[in-house]
DNA sequence: GGAATAGTGTCTGTCAGACAGTATTGG
DNA sequence: CCAATACTGTCTGACAGACACTATTCC
């Protein structure tokens, strides 16, 4: 089969940006400065260009120049498409969930700005749904690898570490149950002789993660 | 942004089709009649219409028209794309995965043939690396998910199921603890008194899946 | 009764959660 | 010393895997 008529399918990405602010989980907005939805809020997302590689390509295009965030994490959620969800045309979104550390991201700007993964505005074109199933995906898959991780820098703390596992999995852990886990399964590396400072208490130890370290055998945390 | 010059991408779906024989995962191929690839296997798969209602919408078409296959249990798997993987254009597949009872597929034909996943010849496009995340979703979720009872018809045996469940896992479950998780989870609704028929032997107890069991509480099976 | 498969009961090691206790900093 | 946080040790209940046992069919 050739295909000699050109399909007039849109191809976008779109970016579900997650970092921790807080203690909770907040999403990266962005709000469209043109029609369609001209003034909404949205995911920031763009169409994927002739000289991208890839997709993935053309989303950490888009997630370095319209959030101007870097050193973030991506993995692909899912594609989302439809004759109506775009008003322009029969469209595809490709849809990724990105984690940064806080101190990666920008300060908030009036077209660019944070918000509690809870208290979102409405959002345009069929972005709720991407938005809450990236969501999900996140709290999903917190329960059983390393991602809650992305959400810190290169070094951190177990309590640190311990938060962000909090944050994603929206419950409070036993810190002796987390601490026996990752141990047990090799999850960090101390950095010898380095500890945290500032705060009139004992210091922490730092970390960072294992080479190779990515899923848990077992489940980590919440009942489920 | 309003884009007016057309972006010239191949919007296509592909379909991982899986079924079980012979008490191993059997997967779907097809041998492609024109270029490119002419006479190779391949996913089956083709470009998205116009008239289709979403991505979803196409891969059933193409799965009931190109596999002929009917019954089936879908999910998107994930979207491949690049400049190169077609040769015509760029071009963005989003794939899916079918989990089809093996009565629900018509026998091998000379262009549609099942090929044990561990034994497939080599396939058109990227499709390799496709089917290979298919069955590795597949191996992943069905340990904790109801995923390989659509393997299964309707009405089936615990038996049947805990073999459903190691032709997925690729590994033996000791009977008891099977079981008791099913049990337990109450994932099954017997069938009053339907019996399978035939063997010289206790002829076991019929089921269904209970309604709104989707996902399991913990881990069934394989040591991880 | 025998072969074959369906289905049950019980023991045991492992592990997550709870929680109490110890350690180390600044003030 | 106290406050605050970092870190550790131990008990206990729940559960998966192992495996022996019973049940029911056809021959």
């Amino acid at each position: 089969m050739t295909q000699d008529i050109p399909q007039n399918i849109i191809t976008t990405v779109d970016a579900v940006i997650l970092t921790m602010q807080e203690g909770r989980l907040h999403a990266v907005l962005h709000k469209r400065p043109n029609a369609p939805f001209e003034g909404a809020w949205a995911l920031p997302g763009g169409f994927i260009h002739s000289e991208d590689g890839s997709a993935e390509d053309a989303v950490g295009r888009v997630i370095r120049e319209k959030a101007q965030a870097s050193g973030f994490w991506v993995e692909q959620l899912a594609t989302f498409s439809g004759p109506h969800r775009d008003p322009r045309a029969w469209s595809v979104s490709i849809a990724y969930i990105a984690l940064v550390p806080r101190h990666n991201l920008p300060d908030d700007t009036e077209n660019v700005r944070l918000f509690d993964v809870s208290e979102t505005p409405h959002l345009a074109f069929d972005h709720e749904r991407i938005l809450q199933a990236g969501v999900e995906r996140v709290r999903g898959k917190g329960a059983y690898s390393t991602l809650p991780a992305n959400l810190l820098g290169e070094e951190f703390t177990l309590p640190d570490l311990q938060m962000a596992y909090e944050c994603v999995l929206g419950s409070t852990l036993d810190q002796s149950s987390f601490r026996r886990k990752i141990n047990d399964l090799r999850l960090v590396q101390e950095i010898p002789g380095a500890f945290s400072k500032g705060g009139s208490h004992r210091p922490s130890k730092l970390y960072r993660i294992a080479p190779g370290a990515e899923t848990f055998n077992r489940s980590l945390g919440g009942r489920v």
